[in-house]
DNA sequence: TATGAATGAGTCTTCATTCAT
DNA sequence: TATGAATGAAGACTCATTCAT
């Protein structure tokens, strides 16, 4: 193989990888737009500039993409989670309220695909996966966090971790789901700060 | 057969809503075992022991029979809900326990239905409006319970009412959208343990 | 079988009659409003007060009601074109004259009902019949009338007298369609006339 | 295949074009033998060659291909009416005598077709549209020959134009809807031969 | 005979997926 | 690999007709 070879291998595999990204990039817009149910699969490719039957040399279904489209939102919230400064010297109660503004902010940008993405985790194994990771993402860190806070006498010892944890992040999960898709009207800082405050004084942790 | 009268307007009508309420019970069955996009409209008829042509004597689609099952399950959530003993004596915390052990329960029997609504609320304006209903099934009670919290000083005064009844009923939701629908491994006494004493504390509330 | 007994037989005939009529009369005016093919069975009964399953007591097909509407209309044609002053002693043109202007009012009245009737000719046998005896309303009499004509001088001789009353019967015929069902903007008493004249003189007949 | 630019949407376009034609050229064929009420839509694809989801690819309904099928017959029908010798040099009697033959032959390729074409009009308003393009293939031309007529006194001036020319292609239109569709054991020789002289004498044309 | 709820065959229509080019 | 026309299974829906009361 010589390198003329490669490089066009190595061209032709990336953009193997563009294209399969802009239908990705499509379908996000798309599913977005008009959910999960009631977007056409046909709709797609032609909103990433190509033809129908090029969908199916990346994708072999509807919800294959879908989940493609959801690692890629995962990757975001992940990305965003990861916070620069360090937690350690922060007090708590900052740091629940970042990790909520983080997650509400987030999910505004996918709202719809947050919704499906919960619908569709009920019938289909890969997306369950990805839904399962979502929720993860902040629930290792958060179960990690009690157990500290408890250790320390900062929050209060009689509850599970994992349950806490879960049930404050559902609250939270299920708030911005109200807010973003069903556009209830609610303040972005009111909310944040209301949510930090329960959450916190749920936790027995110092609010101020 | 009562009275000559009633015999045939009234025989009829009722056999009409007897029947209305067989599809319904089948399409609730169908539902809540398939989920809604799953099942198929020609499933319901014969689950309730009828033919396809009339379902459409009912009604005139999937939707429409959705909603009406909604309706039923919005009338058992209102039903249990509506306590025999007051709650005027009882401690808030009592209350609280009360209302989630409720909800829990009322959510266990129909949730894939309770999921389903949520998701097709997004599309569906009558189906939001009966979620918007199920929501409203604890809310105003639990905003003035709150409020009055808040004036005796028994609760924290520096939440909105409204924003923290809402978070709160929805962290229960959720909740039970993982337990029941997703089949997480909580169990059911620990989880209204924990999302009691969660809910108790948030507000300020005495949890003893 | 005293009196009593066949009065009652006697009444309940004449009954089973006039709940037979209703059921034409409400079929014509459903029919001739909506066109047969866009109007629906289950229309006629409640037009005539009466439950969809009375129907079948008297006919067994949408298409055997039409058939006995058209009963109705034939006959109607065949009695508003027994001119009671005798045809004998007037002249050829005023004959003409006065069965254009029958046939035109005449299809007026049921504009929608002839046009569906020549429709379905072509594919119930029954109907066919009632169109064909329609079509021979004037057509006996006017093979008649040309051949009595063509003896006397009266008429051009180099015609077959069967072609030509036919040939003009469709002309007032598809006249009447274009006018009535299409609604195109002829005047009636303008047509009347021009038809006349082309008739008259097609057939050599003196117009003044 | 001949140059490149036309080779991916030229070769698709004509392609497409193609189907689409084999679609109307199987959907004339099966209107024309069963009627239009008669047929089912799916019974055109494969009349073609055609999976039945194609159809859907090139029309949304099955009046909306009868459509299309009419087009082509009224492409015909003009077609056929554009005579290669000019009227002009030809003796009226001739000029309409030519006209019914091309009618009346004309119109026994489509006959149920033109009879369809008729009722649907009733309740299609592009159908319509169609009906009254094909009524009018004749139509000007023939008020414009019975004005120019009248003007050298060959024609009688006592009628109008548009009355006359409408009533006497009703005629022969009715005729041959007569003769072709319900089979009336007419012959097509001395049916033109009728027809043109009920015509010309009608009009006071010179029929020798 | 009258009733009107129940029937289900017959059709239309969609759209994810395939495949020849 | 890209194309986009073709596919056809799956499902919705209508309405003339039946039938138990």
């Amino acid at each position: 193989m010589s390198t003329a070879v490669e490089s066009s291998g190595g061209r032709s595999a990336s953009k193997k990888a563009r294209t399969r990204q802009r239908l990705v990039t499509a379908a996000r817009a798309v599913f977005n737009a008009d959910g999960f149910y009631d977007s056409k699969l046909s709709d797609i490719p032609p909103a990433a500039g190509l033809a129908t039957g090029t969908f199916y040399n990346y994708f072999t279904s509807k919800e294959e993409i879908f989940h493609a489209v959801m690692i890629d939102v995962l990757a975001e919230l992940q990305e965003s989670r990861s916070d620069r400064n360090p937690t350690r010297h922060r007090r708590p109660v900052d740091s629940i309220r970042e990790a909520n503004r983080t997650y509400l902010q987030g999910y505004r940008r996918s709202a719809t695909l947050m919704a499906d993405c919960n619908a569709l985790a009920r019938v289909n194994p890969a997306i369950r996966q990805i839904k399962d990771q979502i929720d993860s993402v902040f629930e290792t860190r958060l179960v990690n966090a009690i157990r500290h806070w408890q250790e320390r006498g900062i929050a209060a010892g009689d509850v599970d971790p994992l349950y806490a944890a879960n049930a404050l992040a559902y609250m939270v999960d299920r708030f911005a789901n109200e807010f973003y898709v069903f556009g209830k009207p609610y303040d972005e800082d009111q909310a944040i700060d209301t949510l930090t405050k329960l959450w916190a004084r749920a936790l027995g942790v110092p609010t101020d």
